[in-house]
RNA sequence: GGCCCAUUCGUCUAUCGGUUAGGACGCAAGAUUUUCAUUCUUGAAAGAGCAGUUCGAUUCUGCUAUGGGCUACCA
């Protein structure tokens, strides 16, 4: 591979169903290394399964990727200068790259049934062994190999179903190299001769349709999930037999992200048991009605969920944990990717989300808190919203935590916190309140630093224990043990208000003895 | 079963032969605070095992164990 190669890199999901996190990992490396290099990032679409398509998926992918704020170049929803990058579109061009094969002699036409195949793997199974299609076989079996030429022509000829196989060659060592996990090699006589066309719907397989799109597309490195890892050999030795080897992309093989657990990848059952979404956005399967919960709907930033999925099997080197997009892009590298696979941490996710909620400016907050505050019927300008925000936004972790977290600023309490009224609404607590508001009542600069200049030099003055006024003006105020400091609500809700709270609670609540 | 990949605190990870093995999440304790939180400080917590190479191995090699992936006319 030449180091003056253009960077082109491709995100190739499968339109099966929603994405899941480990995909969007994929698709954000590939992204991050796009970027960094000045390439181009390609989204090509592998819907070579006609079985197992699912309608909606491929919006949903696209709306993902969107929503994480990685950018596509080229593909599926752009177009570019290979277009089209949906393969169901490029059916045509697979048959003739899978006929150069057979030519060549580097494949083979086989006329099995799937019912000849399901035979062949029982008979193995019961002598306790696994049935291989391969260089024992392949000679013995309905392929072209071991017909005469008339009855294979005869038998396409009259429509028989047919595939194409590679023929995998008997006892070669393939080298390889991969950037994550450095040099791998395999023999092939471990490996089979996968199938790379099938006639039953004109569509080649994965692995052709794959070697054939990252040539025509120009794709200088694979980054994909370590689930390839065991085709890789097969995808090497199918360059050599195309002839593409000098322009055969680099690989990186990711490693996978795994249960919270550990015991297997991630997968979309376990955030239902443990609670945590495993997908980026709410998902309801058009043909079953069922719903999965998304990262976008259950209140995470982008920022914060790229952040965390980034820190998922790479690290800078540094102890730097928040990152921007840019700053990603800046210090990403493959060779700093683990080799072993990491289990996802629904907590760590959550840190990230509070991490990035404290770093949100009032006017950010106030544009994200303003729809829930309509929702409870609550009409305020953007600052006044922001501010509310910008006071509790340290206690929260998502946006809609907030509503919890600063009610009280919006409206005044109706019941009064058991706990808390027992503690402080009784003995000369009700008295000293009234007193604290013909204090408040004096004040005519309501600001948070006078008033409490002021209340402060009062109860002093009077002797008062500072956390029995402040504690009961804090149940006439917020009518619970919560909040942020009294004056933070005094100055916020202001001085008609304050009193109105104290009059509300002196006049309802009877005095705990 | 076969093939491939991996293995440092509970979890995510740093260390590119010589370190008191560092950081983060979570957990615990303390401090701060008018409340609840926040915040701050501190603490507990790791090299899977056995050989070998080496003056010296967490780091290199081998074996074992464990975990994971793949083993479809799915990707």
């Amino acid at each position: 591979m030449s180091m003056k190669r253009p960077v082109r890199v491709r995100f190739a999901p499968s339109p099966t169903g929603p994405l899941h996190i480990g995909g969007v990992r994929t698709a954000l490396y590939n992204y991050l290394f796009a970027r960094q290099h000045g390439g181009t990032m390609i989204l090509r679409i592998e819907d070579t399964d006609s079985q197992r398509f699912v309608p909606g998926a491929e919006e949903y992918i696209m709306e993902s990727l969107k929503w994480c704020g990685i950018e596509i170049d080229e593909g599926v929803g752009v177009g570019g200068p290979h277009a089209p990058y949906r393969q169901s579109e490029r059916r045509e061009i697979y048959l003739k790259y899978a006929l150069q094969l057979v030519e060549a002699g580097w494949a083979y036409y086989a006329f099995d049934s799937a019912e000849e195949l399901d035979a062949l793997r029982k008979e193995a199974e019961a002598r306790g062994e696994a049935f291989a299609y391969n260089y024992a076989v392949r000679e013995k079996l309905a392929t072209s190999l071991a017909l005469p030429a008339e009855e294979v022509r005869a038998r396409i000829d009259r429509g028989d179903q047919w595939v194409i196989r590679f023929k995998m060659p008997e006892n070669q060592l393939v080298e390889m190299d991969d950037l994550i996990r450095g040099h791998v090699e395999v023999n092939t006589s471990t490996l089979d001769d996968k199938v790379l066309y099938k006639s039953a719907d004109a569509l080649p397989t994965y692995h052709l349709a794959n070697i054939v799109d990252d040539h025509l597309m120009e794709v200088s490195h694979v980054i994909r999930g370590e689930e390839w890892l065991p085709s890789l050999p097969l995808h090497y030795l199918l360059y050599k037999a195309f002839g593409w080897e000098d322009s055969q992309p680099a690989f990186a093989h990711l490693p996978l992200l795994l249960k919270p657990t550990g015991g297997g990848k991630l997968s979309k059952r376990d955030g239902d048991k443990m609670g945590f979404p495993v997908f980026p956005l709410f998902w309801k399967s058009p043909a079953t009605g069922e719903t999965a919960r998304g990262y976008r709907e259950d209140g995470y930033f982008p920022e914060a969920f790229i952040n965390m999925l980034a820190l998922l099997g790479w690290n800078p080197g540094t102890e730097q944990e928040i990152f921007s997009m840019q700053e990603l892009i800046d210090s990403f590298s493959l060779e700093r990717v683990s080799k072993s696979g990491a289990r996802f941490q629904p907590d760590k996710a959550k840190w990230f989300n509070a991490q990035y909620m404290h770093h949100k400016t009032d006017a950010e907050l106030a544009a994200l808190y303003q729809p829930i505050l309509r929702e409870h019927g609550i009409e305020v300008s953007d600052e006044v919203a922001g501010k509310a925000a910008g006071i509790m936004k340290e206690r929260a972790t998502f946006i809609t935590d907030l509503w919890d977290l600063t009610s009280f600023f919006f409206v005044a309490p109706t019941q009064y916190e058991e706990k808390q009224t027992r503690k402080y609404w009784k003995g000369d607590n009700p008295r000293i309140l009234r007193e604290v508001r013909g204090v408040l009542a004096a004040i005519d600069d309501f600001s948070l630093e006078n008033t409490e200049r002021i209340v402060h030099a009062w109860i002093e003055e009077k002797g008062y224990g500072m956390g029995q006024v402040m504690n009961t003006l804090r149940l006439a105020l917020v009518g619970a043990g919560k909040g942020p400091g009294m004056y933070d609500v005094t100055a916020f809700i202001g001085k008609e208000e304050c009193l109105r709270r104290i009059d509300r609670i002196l006049e309802v609540l009877p005095p705990v003895e």
